[in-house]
Order: C-alpha cells, then sequence, then structure tokens
RNA sequence: GUGCGUUUAGCUCAGCUGGAUAGAGCGUUUGGCUACGGACCAAAAGGCCGGGGGUUCGAAUCCUCUAACGCACGCCA
C-alpha cells in the first residue's frame, strides 16, 4: 500500500507532466505552514531556472491542471511559486480504512528481506550492568524491532565480553580468598561441583576489589595475567570456575535485561569465538596482509583518502596476546560463516569510532567479511546528568542500572499515587510499565549520536514531550473503547472538523514515519511523531463528545477512528521498546 | 598538535536534507472544570539559529575562516 504522501506526490508528478514539465518535480512535502495548507509542492520553485520560467507560472500551470480531482480540496498556487494543498476529507477517510485493514498500516515490507545483525548491549560478565549499558540496549532493542517490522531478518546479539584479564583478576582473587577450593588443587582428577562458590551480589563485590588491587601491587597483577593465561590454556580447574562465573553472571544480567523488556537472540560473547582467532592470524600473514611492527603483528590501513593519520590495526600484541580488536574480528569470521549478513550495525559508545574504524576496514580489507555485506557503527553520545557532566550517584560513583531503574519506578509509584486511587497492589505493577516508557522514551526522544541530559523529573512528567504523556493518552483512548457498547463498524465518515481532519492526517503520516526512523536510524523520529499524533487526538477528544454522541453512525466512526489511534501508537510504542497500561 | 562532534528561546530539545512568519515541551503570564480520565485543552510573552565572510532568487540547513566546549588519536576494553 502506497503511503498518503506518495499518492499526493504521484497526482502532483502528473500535473506537472500535463503542463509540459518533468514529473520530477511533483514532489510533495508536508506543510510547513499548517495555517495555509496540510501539504505544499515546491517543485515551481525549484524548476524556475530550468524552464527560465517565473517560478509562480509555473506554480499556475501545474494548479490548473488540477482543478478538480478526487484527491485534492484545494490546489493553490501562491507567490512565489508555492503550490498549497489540502485534501479532500473522503479520500483521506478512505485511505484510512485501507490503511486499517493492512497489518502493517501502510507499511511497506521490504521486497527483498536483508538479514541484519545487531550488536548491541555489550556487558562484562561479573560486573553490574550501569548507566552506560542503557543506552546500547534501549537504542538496538528499537532498531530491532523497527528492522523486523520493516521485513527484514533482524538478530540480536548481546556479546558479552566475557573473557581476557577481568577473568583472570576474578581467579586470582578467589584463590587468595579461599585458597582451599578445589578449582585450585592441580592434582584434583574428579568432577568440579555443580553449584558455583560464590552468589552474583560477592562476584560483583570482587571483580571491583581485584581490579584495584592489580593497580596498586605488580605482583598480583602478575598473577592475574598468569590466571588469564592459564585459563586460555585450558586449565582445568580454571575452566570450571570461569563457567561457574558465567553461569551466575549470566543469569543475572538475563534478569536485568528482562527487566528492560531488551531481548537478545544471541548471548554470544568473546570467548566464542577464540577459537578462530589461529587461523584467522595465519590467514592473514599468508596473504601478505599482516606484518610485525616493535615486535606486534598489525594490518596496515590507511587510505589515500584520509585526513588524518589512521593507526594501523593490531592483531597480536608483542606478547603474542589478543585484544579487543582480534577478538572482533574473530566475532566477524564466526558471524559471517554462521548467518552471512547482509548488514551488522554495532550500536556502542561514539568514543569507540576509531576503534570500529580499525576492525572495519581491516575486515574489508583481508576479506573476513565481503563486499556485499555493510558494516555500520551507530556511535550514541553519553548520558549526562542535570549538571552537563556523565551521570553520576550522587556520591560521585557510577549509578547501577537497577538502582537507576528503582529510582524512576519509585518516583513513578509516588505520582501514580497521588494522583488516582488504583489499588496498591496494581499500582506497583503500573509505575514499573510506566517508569520504563519514561526512560525509554526520555532516552530515544533525544538523537542518538547525541550526548543527552536524563532528568528524571523531566522524563517522568505526564506533561509534554514524555513516555508517561503517551502513555496517558492511549490508556485515555482505552477507557473510552472500554464504555462504548454500539456497533464495530470498520466505516469512517469524512473529517466533520478541523481537529478530527488533524488526527485523519496526523494517522496517515505513520508508514512515512516509521521508513524514515529506519532508514536513518533514528528513533527520535517515531517519538516525535506519536508526540505529535498524540497532541492531534487530544485536540480532538476535548471537543468532540464521542459517547454522547446521538448519531449512531457518526459515533461508530469516531469509535473506529479511536481503535486506529490506539493501533498506531500502540504498534509505535512496541518498536520503541515499552507498552502501556490498562489503567494508570 | 591532528581529526571528529556539538553550539537554535531562561532550561531541555526538534527542524522532514535549500523554501513562506525558525518550531515543541518545561518554566513564566492568562483563560477554560457537572471528569466519554483536567495527568487535559486554548492563548500570550520569549530568537542577529556561537561569530565573520561566501554561494543562491532564497541559508539554521551548502562552502570557507574563526571562537568556545566535548571526544578520539598503537600494544586497555
Amino acid at each position: 500500500m502506497k503511503k498518503l504522501i506518495e499518492l499526493l506526490a504521484k497526482e502532483m508528478a502528473a500535473a506537472f507532466e500535463r503542463a509540459g514539465y518533468d514529473a520530477s518535480y511533483g514532489r510533495v512535502n508536508l506543510s510547513n505552514r499548517p495555517d495555509l495548507c496540510e501539504y505544499q509542492c515546491n517543485g515551481a520553485l525549484a524548476g524556475a531556472k530550468a524552464y527560465k520560467k517565473a517560478p509562480i507560472q509555473i506554480a499556475g500551470d501545474v494548479a490548473a491542471q488540477l482543478a478538480d480531482g478526487s484527491i485534492f480540496s484545494m490546489v493553490e498556487a501562491v507567490p512565489p511559486g508555492f503550490v498549497n494543498l489540502k485534501v479532500r476529507e473522503d479520500f483521506l477517510a478512505s485511505y484510512l480504512m485501507d490503511m486499517q485493514k493492512e497489518e502493517k498500516m501502510s507499511v511497506t515490507p521490504a521486497k527483498e528481506p536483508k538479514t541484519i545483525l545487531i550488536d548491541y548491549g555489550g556487558p562484562n560478565v561479573a560486573k553490574p550492568l550501569h548507566v552506560g549499558h542503557l543506552r546500547s540496549a534501549i537504542i538496538g532493542e528499537s532498531l530491532k524491532r523497527l528492522g523486523r517490522y520493516m521485513g527484514h531478518k533482524v538478530i540480536g546479539d548481546v556479546h558479552l565480553g566475557d573473557w581476557g584479564l577481568q577473568m583472570g583478576l576474578i581467579i586470582t582473587e578467589l584463590r587468595r580468598r579461599l585458597p582451599g577450593l578445589v578449582y585450585f588443587d592441580d592434582s584434583y582428577q574428579g568432577e568440579y561441583p555443580k553449584e558455583a562458590p560464590f552468589t552474583i551480589g560477592e562476584l560483583e563485590e570482587i571483580y571491583p576489589a581485584a581490579s584495584q588491587k592489580s593497580k596498586e601491587d605488580e605482583a598480583y597483577k602478575a598473577e592475574a595475567l598468569q590466571a588469564t593465561y592459564l585459563l586460555q590454556q585450558g586449565c582445568r580447574g580454571y575452566r570450571a570456575l570461569w563457567k561457574h562465573i558465567m553461569q551466575v553472571s549470566v543469569a543475572d544480567l538475563q534478569a536485568n535485561y528482562q527487566r528492560l523488556q531488551v531481548d537478545f537472540d544471541l548471548w554470544k560473547g568473546e570467548s566464542d569465538v577464540q577459537e578462530y582467532i589461529p587461523a584467522m592470524v595465519r590467514d592473514m600473514q599468508e596473504k601478505g596482509f599482516a606484518r610485525e611492527d616493535a615486535g606486534a603483528l598489525v594490518v596496515d590501513i590507511k587510505e589515500e583518502t584520509d585526513t588524518k593519520e589512521i593507526p594501523p590495526c593490531m592483531i597480536l600484541k608483542s606478547d603474542g596476546a589478543s585484544l579487543y580488536t582480534t577478538t572482533d574480528m574473530a566475532t566477524l569470521v564466526e558471524r559471517m560463516k554462521l548467518y552471512h549478513p547482509d548488514e551488522i550495525l554495532y550500536v556502542a559508545d561514539k568514543r569507540q569510532e576509531m576503534h570500529f574504524t580499525q576492525v572495519f576496514r581491516c575486515a574489508k580489507k583481508t576479506g573476513i567479511v565481503d563486499a556485499g555485506t555493510k558494516l555500520f557503527f551507530l556511535g550514541f553520545g553519553t548520558m549526562n546528568g542535570k549538571d552537563g557532566k556523565p551521570f553520576k550517584t550522587r556520591e560521585g560513583g557510577v549509578m547501577r542500572l537497577e538502582n537507576l531503574i528503582g529510582e524512576i519506578n519509585e518516583e513513578m509509584f509516588h505520582k501514580i499515587v497521588e494522583n488516582r486511587s488504583v489499588k496498591d497492589k496494581d499500582a506497583k505493577d503500573t509505575a514499573r510499565i510506566v517508569g520504563l516508557s519514561a526512560i525509554k522514551y526520555g532516552d530515544l526522544s533525544n538523537q542518538a549520536t547525541k550526548d543527552y541530559i536524563f532528568d528524571i523529573d523531566r522524563f517522568t512528567s505526564f506533561e509534554g514531550n514524555t513516555g508517561p504523556y503517551i502513555l496517558y493518552t492511549i490508556v485515555r483512548i482505552k477507557s473510552i473503547l472500554h464504555r462504548y457498547d454500539g456497533a464495530n463498524d470498520q466505516k469512517l465518515l469524512p473529517a466533520a472538523s478541523s481537529s478530527e481532519k488533524g488526527l485523519m492526517l496526523a494517522l496517515a503520516g505513520f508508514g512515512s514515519a516509521m521508513e524514515e526512523a529506519f532508514a536513518e536510524r533514528a528513533p527520535h523520529k517515531i517519538c516525535s511523531y506519536i508526540y505529535e499524533l498524540s497532541n492531534a487526538f487530544n485536540r480532538f477528544y476535548h471537543e468532540t463528545k464521542i459517547l454522547a454522541e446521538e448519531d449512531e453512525a457518526q459515533k461508530a466512526s469516531w469509535i473506529c477512528l479511536l481503535r486506529l489511534t490506539q493501533r498506531v501508537l500502540e504498534t509505535s510504542i512496541d518498536l520503541l521498546g515499552f507498552e502501556a497500561p490498562e489503567k494508570m
């Protein structure tokens, strides 16, 4: 099904052609002067030079071709050369009826579905999630859902940080604290216990303690490096411990992501791709891509068009150990082998841009990723506090994600209890649902690539461009629909008021808004779309007594309009990654 | 030092890829309650779009210079 704006543009293009101009000038835009028109075409201005004519003359010629059609109720040529347009109410109503019959409400599913792998989340095992992990999870999840809605096959991979020095540090600290554990007995040959010798709480305390000690104590650090080495070499006891760490930590991570309604198809990590590294490195050497430099193994990735120095991509350190880059390269080897994606999208902090530039270039140059697969880095900005500096707790430490969510939920709970007499049990659940909308909408309504200020008071407000305001609008619609007991026709009457037409026009823009948001990987466009839609609905609602309407056909038509509005809003917030409660 | 990014109303942000009078929210001021949920709606005030120069019929948007701030620049992830 075509988008409304495409139908308008098609009509416009035909008019340009009939008037003797090129059809390509017939592009139609949303009006930027709603007081004058609903849509506008600026093609006459653009074409003035090519035809050596005054723009207003071209506009007049075109407008004359559209004098009485079935689509426009108004076509006006206005100086200097705008063509101002209004849509016929009956045409709009029938368009919306077609739209509501479609599963995807005018979004055209991709003709050739692509396999898109999204790498987001990126938590580290044995470390609690903190606010830094929030953006990747929220933005990645939204893009995953949006991609699927567009008809693509999208695979989400959490890409765990589960290998390397951090594991050695934990093992070292455990060894110092509990030297008697069988895992540290080299002569032990039996089965290791199934239960982990620590809880998630202990694990989260052990890592920072170990990390701190290794910075102050050289011997400690050496021991941790040695433990890392032994783990990687396959030391039985250490492997068993590593499995425990994974088990305990991943269960906790899963619970946390579930609370955020963020869901990964793959729980792969750095450890899964270690087996690919030796062959990958050998291949790079044999094909002559890799060279030795100061003892390390590097691949040159400079390009002539570079405006600055791009350091070579380091594959192995001078001590022969692998690094972040190595693991990411090996991950690409595996992803190409198992999924052969058309596109891989990384959602990570924008400060990692250089790293991904190196990985992408190296992967392309060495042929690990073939030319047909696109690699894309979506770097997001920092989440700052009200002071404009990176978000911290009141004490100045790193804010744990759980605590942040807890604070928001508590704030939400107070507001709900203050404003409505919802039963306590329900209020807690409702607070969680609304709280999640506050966090996610607060984040996603900003452009992903920019830094933004995380302001709990603003995000949890029920007024303005916030998640709770959108939910409130949905709940309001639900409440009316719940009380309605008349016929459920699918018939929409032409708009009877300007506010109703405004709502209908807003609904008709759904498909374009979603496709644009996807093409630009810009969830904030979904937010601004539903914010405007909600405003249009509330304006209409305010001046229309729906249930009190005596004309049954009119009432049924409005109910039908409400259903469509609800569906568009709920579909949109699902693409953002949250949902609406029944009451709030 | 080099490169990248940001700079729009008091504050927080949009601005559909060059079009009309630069838009929202919060805050401020004002009006609307017998609630289909007022957690709403309507209205007002508030801007040399960081600054200079250029391209164009036309610039917040493109080019150039410049300032402030942030970030990244080889064995961390």
